[in-house]
DNA sequence: CCCCGCATGTAATAGGTTACATGATTGG
DNA sequence: CCAATCATGTAACCTATTACATGCGGGG
């Protein structure tokens, strides 16, 4: 059963990359991509059958050999073509449980509140330092790709950045509270 | 069968604004953390029929007449506690197909990243005045809970914005590579 | 009287993760 | 030879949404 599902077209975009086997496909899913598209082999491994069998993607050498690589044929880059000009639906039902917590914090024992803060701002610190890492990386890179790829880096620095403001000016407001 | 989810707690807190029914309790829902926490009837009503069981809810009336109100009962005020001071699991798997878009759109047909970013952009517009509406009616709220509640509502602005930044920067780099 | 809002619930479906099972190849 | 990595796949399970079914009560 296909069932246009994203996890077709994040295969067939990393196919662009070159032919890879499965299990390469989720390690370079997850060097990439990895920090807003995640897949695992569970799901992986169907969509390559279905994609083969749809003829979006073949194996390289013909034959059906274990460890042989994929890649895309006409038509599946045919098919990503007309998905990247649909529009996304944000599959993300956007539930975020620190803030489910935080609507409720007043029922919560003194100092919990304070102290999730803090996590999620060790937390997001991290994820900085990680984006400022990759967004060095990714200017000095000269693939024709990479004004693509550092938009995507760049949503997630701007937006851990944002994370972090708001962090501080939350943990000052409910500072104040308690005085 | 309760799964220990979230939904349970969300369910728990939000009666702490009042007695309700299960009807009643997806729309204050909707209506307060809606932007960041979503429930269906489907879920719904069986955590609620696994609440009363657990005797962390109970009918107001004491009878299971239909459209009877469910309130929090002293177990149900404790297990919101509980939770409140648990560590937040990021349930949310970060899938974000606009930023997969993105990052394959040199294999895209011209001039369609640029419509995609146009209207990310107009949704997130929609949303900053959604969330600056909130938070000048939460501003004006006297509630114990207010701190809390514009804690949730300025996440929202400030992410908004952080988007806004993102889209207006992404859109400017790509439009000049295609000059 | 009919429609709408309130109210409750279930069944089917979707979409995905985790755990499990298996085996080849390679390097220490 | 043994462990780790590469490789493929399935089964069980979980979480949640959607669609469907039902029924009451009030207002136009």
């Amino acid at each position: 059963m296909s069932r246009r599902t994203t996890t077709r077209y994040a295969v067939l975009g990393m196919l662009t990359h070159g032919p890879m086997t499965g299990y390469r496909l989720r390690e370079e899913i997850r060097a990439s991509v990895g920090h807003f598209w995640q897949e695992s082999f569970g799901q992986l491994y169907p969509t390559l059958r279905d994609l083969e069998q749809e003829g979006l993607v073949a194996r390289v050498g013909g034959g059906a050999d274990r460890g042989e690589p994929v890649e895309l044929t006409p038509a599946g880059r045919e098919a990503l073509r007309a998905w990247l000009a649909q529009e996304a639906r944000s599959l993300s039902p956007e539930r975020h449980e620190l803030l489910l917590q935080l609507f409720f914090g007043r029922h919560a024992d003194p100092g919990v509140i304070a102290a999730h803060l803090d996590r999620h701002r060790e937390r997001l610190l991290q994820a900085r330092e990680r984006y400022r890492q990759i967004e060095q990386f990714v200017r000095a890179e000269t693939s024709p790709d990479q004004p693509y790829w550092l938009a995507t880096v760049r949503h997630g620095v701007l937006l851990v950045e944002a994370g972090l403001a708001w962090n501080a000016e939350t943990a000052a407001r409910l500072a104040e509270e308690t005085t």
